[in-house]
DNA sequence: AGTGAAAGGGCGTAGCG
DNA sequence: CGCTACGCCCTTTCACT
């Protein structure tokens, strides 16, 4: 049990992350596969839900979003129900929200364009969610969501 | 100042983030345009850098990369050159590393495929970066990567 | 599950408004 | 900077192995 994925279309998944846009005649000549035997596995992959879909990757500074940070949530209602991520899902500055174990109960990954934007989506978090907040501003990015280890 | 970013360019990146592999025919319908028109914008934003790339999202749990995990930075030699990203990168484990603000001096986010691939990973960041790591496990992720908000 | 061929459509450059 | 035009390449399917 690797994680029942065969060695071709690790190359496939491989591939696909560096270059999402990447042809198929092109893929299939990296993999050493005919067009159409590719064509197959990639449509498989997809709808095994193991290629989840394919997103450009965007400069925050040029696209005016120049601030990362990191947000941690507390609840401060030990009572209340844990619909967190249902009451935060509309702040479309935040990009990621993971349920963690540890003091906090969740991380936001959040993009603003400056530190005023940021002032105000914490108080709109805290509003929605009546959770105690603690952020980590980034400084900068070494590297970001780089292709995972097939 | 809004970004330096036209509506129209703006429309075009938020298709390409929603969906990376979307052909130009199809973009061109969503945004209004020519196809040609919007393949020019599109490589002028390849080029300018506002599009880095294009990825394949894929699912950790059949990648056999079930276990998401960040990892916090500190230090254990404050007079030691900050190089840490350098002696990081050849970990692919690590996917992403942001400097940071605040107690500690970077951030982490790691994937691996197990609790002891984690320990392993750990024991291989205090090696190479002479630092003292802090570690949140992720238990689930209601969201991630969301297309930002043009 | 992979191959090869064939039909259809998208890509990408050119030249012009 | 956007549009039309056109040739090439890619995508997608099908029958065969």
């Amino acid at each position: 049990m690797t994680s029942g994925l065969e060695p071709t279309d690790r190359a496939i998944l491989r591939e696909l992350s560096a270059d999402g846009r990447c042809s198929f005649t092109d893929l299939a000549e990296r993999v050493g596969l005919s067009v159409s035997a590719v064509h197959q596995r990639v449509r498989r992959l997809e709808q095994r839900g193991v290629v989840q879909g394919y997103a450009a990757r965007l400069d925050g500074d040029q696209i005016g979003l120049g601030l990362t940070a990191f947000i941690s949530l507390t609840p401060t209602d030990p009572a209340a129900p844990d619909d967190y991520p249902q009451r935060l899902r509309h702040l479309s500055q935040i990009e990621s929200c993971y349920s963690v174990a540890g003091e906090e109960s969740y991380i936001l990954r959040v993009r603003v364009a400056s530190p005023a934007g940021l002032e105000d989506l914490l108080r709109q978090i805290r509003e929605a969610a009546k959770v105690a907040t603690r952020t980590t501003v980034v400084l900068s990015t070494p590297f970001e969501n780089r292709a995972p280890a097939l």
